[in-house]
This record gives structure tokens, sequence and C-alpha cells, in this order.
DNA sequence: GTGAAAGCGCTAACAC
DNA sequence: GTGTTAGCGCTTTCAC
């Protein structure tokens, strides 16, 4: 068994009221009781009880942080940011994920109402926005990450994903590059909006029309680039001159399909990704880096001000970069990372 | 305010006593009883405080798991697994990085002292032995992953480097090579030193002369791959048979300078990674699946038996898996995955 | 400046 | 079966 307060005070001779205001840094006390309690905490390797405290306190010390079980290779960079953040002000993290949309309302609810966090991470993904809308009932600060609510009023933290797309766009036309295919994510997902929305505009305000043949309609897996890329070559004689894929992992895809049908990337069609993740560096593919620790360090900063009741002032977007690689033919004008 | 369980008091006029008999299923309650008090359980949407509930009954329903801040893309899948297994009891998960090795110390102790866990799960890759010899002291369940502790005595799951590095080495054997360079992990690490045992051990078994100057030494990174292949290059007019790389990753940074180089894998020389990674994927690389998340589960259930002291029977070596591609030359003789 | 005591929300004797 | 009550370890009035 740890050592309680209880036990400081036997070996100190004060009582629980002095040694707490020595714990919790008490001008109320004297320089010299400061000392011999200190002493004692140290020697008994005392640390509260972490349970005692929140319950009186009413304050937990906790950011929960909820994912969806999907295979997504960014949560560990997310989480890690996250934590960066909040371990700073020695807050841990209490992580879990949801096993199925049905559970993921339960756990939710669960957790607020037993108070195991002061304030609430949710990577909305796959989170109905009505059960969202009634999150806010609570008087618990919630961040939400990657995507808003429609409705508004929770924080959200995000990429620029216009801007991101009109950029890696631009590029694309600044190359040279004219007939220009995009392959879409599920329309449902957020993401997938924004960056098609950019495209199209930038297209457009580059004075470019825009071929409906080349808009393909992928759902962000590897499988899909595959798919949309295999079936574009069976339909048709002639290549565009460049391809934007929504993610690197569909632009993984198509590069492995063009590979097989002997057609070069960049000789042959410009290919360019969105997220720059490990296999946008191994492919050499140009492409839209996304900072995915820094959202979640601003996501926990959000989240951290919420619980201080201050004003946050941290950004709701965070901005990407474009990597200039090889896969669009441009001369290695930006390092490789 | 969450409801108290006072608040399910005065909703049902029932004692805190009987509520918290129903609360905890207890039979001495009338079946009516029940009734009413679960009614009012759920009007008034009532979770009991999880503080209250822990100080009471010195039991968190935590597990902590604290992983070295490495850019390690097994932990969200060891994670997961972890997860998996320890929400099946309702227990949750607290995450922590250790932010540097001198906090790492710090980070875990206070954690136990706090009583904040009801168990601990460690990703002992930078830890030290003495150091888990004395949290060997707290009577505490801790199981580590991937590394035994030398003195012994701590649980731990990892898995069965040897079984792996062995299967490997004879798929190549069998395959034809002969000249066969291991490139090592850094002698420090664990993994590293079983790999390297269970290759040599295999070669001497198939009475295959090992050339010293084919042992190379990397650090499981990328870079090290790239360095160690442009170095044998340079000194050497001819390649071996087949090289097996430590890990995926140096395999992949072998594969970068061959290409490069002009050097076809496999009919000029054939290559094998260890870990199973999406790049492994990527590159057609033979290789040893490591099945990561089944680590995870196999680490919490571990600790979850502990937590009940109930014996623990759980695997301390999880199985792997060789998956041949085309890298080695061998003929398409298993599926992709 | 320090101590006594109440109370955070819950569980578990112990009474009845 | 149900209620009363003590107490888990801490913080925080309120006295002195």
């Amino acid at each position: 068994m740890s050592a309680t307060i209880r036990d400081v005070c036997r070996a100190t001779g004060f009582s629980t009221a002095t040694v707490s205001r020595v714990l919790n840094g008490s001008p109320l006390v004297t320089e010299k009781t400061r000392k011999r309690v200190h002493a004692a905490l140290e020697k008994l390797g005392y640390q509260p009880n972490h349970a005692a405290r929140a319950l009186k306190m009413n304050r937990t010390g906790m950011i929960a942080v909820v994912f969806p079980d999907l295979d997504n290779g960014f949560f560990t960079q997310i989480l890690r940011g996250i934590d960066e953040a909040a371990s700073e002000f020695s807050v841990h993290l209490l992580t879990a994920f949801t096993h199925g949309p049905l559970d993921e309302h339960e756990l939710i609810t669960r957790m607020v109402r037993e108070r195991r966090a002061d304030a609430l991470i949710l990577m909305n993904l796959t989170l109905k926005d009505d059960f969202l809308q009634q999150l806010k009932q609570w008087e618990l600060p919630i961040v939400l990450i990657d995507r808003p609510v429609k409705a508004g009023g929770l924080p959200f933290v995000g990429i620029d994903n216009r801007s991101g797309a009109t950029a890696m766009t631009q590029h694309l036309i600044n190359q040279g590059h004219r007939r220009i295919a995009f392959v879409s994510g599920p329309d449902r997902t957020f993401d997938a909006r924004e960056r098609l929305f950019a495209f199209r505009k930038t297209m457009r305000k580059n004075g470019l029309v825009m071929d409906p043949e080349l808009i393909w309609r992928g759902d962000f897996t590897e499988d899909s680039g595959v798919r949309v890329m295999e079936r574009y070559l069976r339909e048709h004689q002639s290549l565009p001159d460049a391809i934007f894929a929504g993610n690197d992992a569909m632009a993984a895809g198509i590069h492995a399909v063009l590979r097989s049908a002997g057609v070069r990337v960049p000789e042959d069609v410009a290919l360019a990704g969105f997220d720059d993740t490990d296999l946008a560096r191994h492919l050499n593919l140009t492409t839209i880096h996304v900072p995915m620790k820094l959202i979640g360090h601003a996501a926990a900063q959000h989240a951290l001000d919420l619980m201080e009741n201050r004003d946050s002032v941290h950004p709701q977007s965070v901005p990407t970069r474009l990597v200039v690689r090889t896969s669009c033919g441009a001369h290695r004008m930006s390092a490789r990372r």
C-alpha cells in the first residue's frame, strides 16, 4: 500500500490540513514546516491518491481521447501530439477505441457520466451530428478532430483541406498539366468533399474546363485506387496529363496499376497524393503534408484552455504544406522532407 | 453536474445502500425494488462517479500503458490489441508516452504511487533492468512487452524472434541461396540479438559456413540499411545470394540502394525482411509477420488475470509467420497477405 | 501559521 | 429486504 497523507502526518506531527497545504503550495505555511514536510514526503515516497483528490476537487486531470477503430495510420501521431501538450500540464490521457458505431455512443456517454475525464477529444469520423449536438448539453469541454459539426458550436481542430488541395492543383497546373484527373474519397466524408471542392475551384480559376470523365470516385483505400485506375485504363485510350489522388493510399494503388501497365510516372502521367504518409516518401510521391502531431497538439491545447475556462485562441485549422518529389515531373525543387 | 446516488435515493425513496446493491447486482433486493431503482437510474442517466468508487474500492478499472516516444509504427496495433481485451472487461486505458529516459522513471513511479491504475503494461525498449527490478517491489501487476528482464520474475509478452528468423533463414536456404548476408539491429536490443542468434544457428545446422563479411551491423532504421548496403557495394565486387535484413525498414533502405545501383531483386540478389509492415507489402518483400495486435491482446489478458489474482496461462511468446512474396525468388506460393 | 472537522460519492458492515 | 452509518484519502472552511 502506498503512503497516505496520514502517514505523513504521523511522520511530521503536523495535521492533514498543514500537509495538504504544503502539497498544494499554499503560502500559509512556515518555511520550516514546509522543509520538514517535504523531507517526510520524500522519505515516504508519498504521492496523493488520485481518486481521493479527484473526488474532492471534482477534477480528474484526465483528457479522454476517443478514436474510431479504423486502421488509421495517423492515429499514433495525433495521440502523440495530444500527449505532448497534455503532459506539459500533468494531464493524463484516457484513450479508448470505439468498437462499432453502436457502442460509440454508449462508451462516450458513460465516460462523461462517470466523470472519468475533465475534457473530451473526439475523432469524429463516424459520429453522428445529432449525437454530437447532444454532447454539447453536458458541461464538459469537447474538442473534435478532423471534421466540424454542421450545426456548429463545438470547437474542432482539423486541417486546411482547401488550401492544401488548392496548392497541389495549382502546382500541377504550373507544371504544365491541363487535363487533370481527380480521385475523390467517399462523398460523406468532410475531407473528400473539401478537397474536391478546392480542386474544382482552382481548375476553374485557371480557366480549365473540367471533364466529368476525370472525376473518379474512390473511397480513400488503396484498393479503390486500383479499381478506379484499372477501370479507366480499360475504358479509355489516352491518359490525362496528371492524376491528383485525394490521398496517398489511393495514389499508391494507382501507382501500382500504372507500373504493371507499363505506364511511367511522371513521364507518361504525373501523379500526386495527399497526406504525406511514409508510403508517399517511398514512392517519391509529390503530396500534401498534413501535420498530424500538430493537430493533436492543437486539440489538446484547446481542451486544456477550455478546462481552465480560458478563452481558447488556438487554431481551428492547421496549415498543410506542399511536398514536391519526383512524381509530378517537377525538377527537384524541394527537399525530400 | 451528473446525478449522484443520492438523487436516485430521492427519486425512489430507497436508501443509498439499496441503490448501491442494485447497482452492484446484489441478490439481496426484491425484484420490485430493482425495477423501480432501474427506472430511476435510466431516467436520471445515472452513472456511478468513478473517483468515489475507485476511492472506496481501491480499484480503478484502469490499465496504464506506457510507451517510449519512439516513432514505432507497431504502437497503434499493440494498443488496439490491449484495448480490445481490456474493454471486454470494462477496463479503460491510461496511455502515456515517456518523453526522454529521465522522465520515464518518474512518470511510472508517480502513476503507481497515485494509484491511477490497477495494472501496468510497459513497452520496455528503453527501460533499465534495475528499474524494472524495483518495480517488482510494488504490489501491482506489471506486464512487459517485447523484452524479458534479464533477472527474470516479471511477466512479459513478446514475439518468438527465434522461430521467425529460423523460418526465414531456412526458407532462403531452401530457395537455393547459400551465401546469405544478415543485417543485424543494434546489439543492445533483444530482438536484434535473438534474430541474429537464430540466423547463425540455422546456417550452421544446414552446414553453411558463415562469412563474417556477411554480417552487417545496422540499427533497425531505414537509413542504416542504406548505409550498410552502400558500403558493401563500394567495397566488394560480387553480391551474396541473399540478404536477410533484421527488419523491414532496413530492407527498404537496402532495396532503394539496390534499385539505384541497377541490381535486380530477386534476380540478382534475394532480399528478405522481418516485421511485415505496410512497407513490406508495397515492396513485395518476403518477410516475417509479427502479430502486433495479438501481442497487445495477450499482454492485456495477462494483466487482467493478474488483477483478478487469477493464475495467468497466457502465452509469453506470440508466434510469427513466414510471408512469402516475390523478393526472394520463390514462386508465388503464398497469398499476398 | 496550524488544527479540527466536514464532506466529496460511493460501498459494506452492521442493525433491524 | 432495507436502512443507518462509518470511512476510503483528500481539500477546505472555520476556529484559534
